[in-house]
DNA sequence: ATTACGAATTAGAATAATTCCAAATTTCGG
DNA sequence: CCGAAATTTGGAATTATTCTAATTCGTAAT
């Protein structure tokens, strides 16, 4: 598991072995960096922004670029919201989506133990689920 | 509840009371009719291309505006699927969505008896959901 | 039926997230 | 270090959706 702590250190060929099929870049280290630190779900624009403040001269294309090989080898997750803009998540555990309606801010739910799909959902015989998303809106207690 | 039968003769002013606070048009008739007709979750733009062989001065931007009057009023429900245009959907029960990988097709999911959200999820006393959305990816059986 | 007024339609322009492009640069195994 | 292949980059292109402002329409009251 990668942790904002090892990051610190990370070099070109530092990548644990989950990793291994993508080519270590600066932009992909810092893009990774930007998401562990802060753990709010930023869209491409945000880690854009915030990549800029340590690597200026990155460019927003790389970001999509870096967003989407880091997704693609399942080290970041994306999130979509209804229409918005898609968001990025380095949580890969099981767990959804609920935006609070006052703040804005996106918290993760996890599901109670034991909870399985099949247990919820009427599917015919046969399927596979590849992907499945969750998402809320409304008052986040608390 | 509205039904494909009782649109034929659909007048203005004809709305059941659900739908009060809707002016009727030519074009939302229109626009519902479509829906109606096949539930197979069209787009915007599938939408406005079906319309127009009944309707051929019909406008996309008007599509867009039905669509949207439909959606606020409840009669028909907008559907998003990953970061996809959105479909448009009649069926007002409590479901969620499968797209099927193979055929492209979106199925209705529906919940088993008795299922309730807070069953499944671990969320903070005095949550308020007001939208939930899911949605699941694979090969639907059958 | 006629009127009056707010609401809806329309074509086209504008917006905004994301993807594409082709040239320059970088990575990394050998 | 070299070279092939992958990545980055700025800018253009794409595309779903929204906006604008002029015209038309629907409705409720006369
Ligand atoms: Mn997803
Ligand atoms: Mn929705
Ligand atoms: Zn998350
Ligand atoms: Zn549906």
């Amino acid at each position: 598991m990668i942790s904002l702590a090892n990051m610190k250190n990370l070099k070109p060929g530092d990548f644990p072995p989950e990793i291994k099929g993508l080519r270590m870049t600066r932009q992909r280290r810092e893009v990774l960096a930007v998401i562990l630190r802060d753990r709010d779900h930023p869209t491409a624009n945000d880690v854009f922004l915030r990549a800029q403040k340590r690597m200026p001269t990155i460019s927003l294309a790389t970001i999509y670029n870096c967003l989407e090989a880091l997704v693609t080898h399942n080290i970041v997750r994306q999130v979509n919201l209804e229409r918005e803009s898609s968001r990025y998540c380095p949580n890969l555990s099981d767990h959804c989506h609920f935006q609070d309606e006052k703040s804005g801010k996106i918290h993760d739910v996890v599901f109670k133990k034991g909870v399985k799909l099949e247990d919820i959902l009427e599917l015919p015989k046969g399927t596979e689920v590849s992907h499945l998303e969750i998402s809320l809106k409304g008052i986040f207690g608390k």
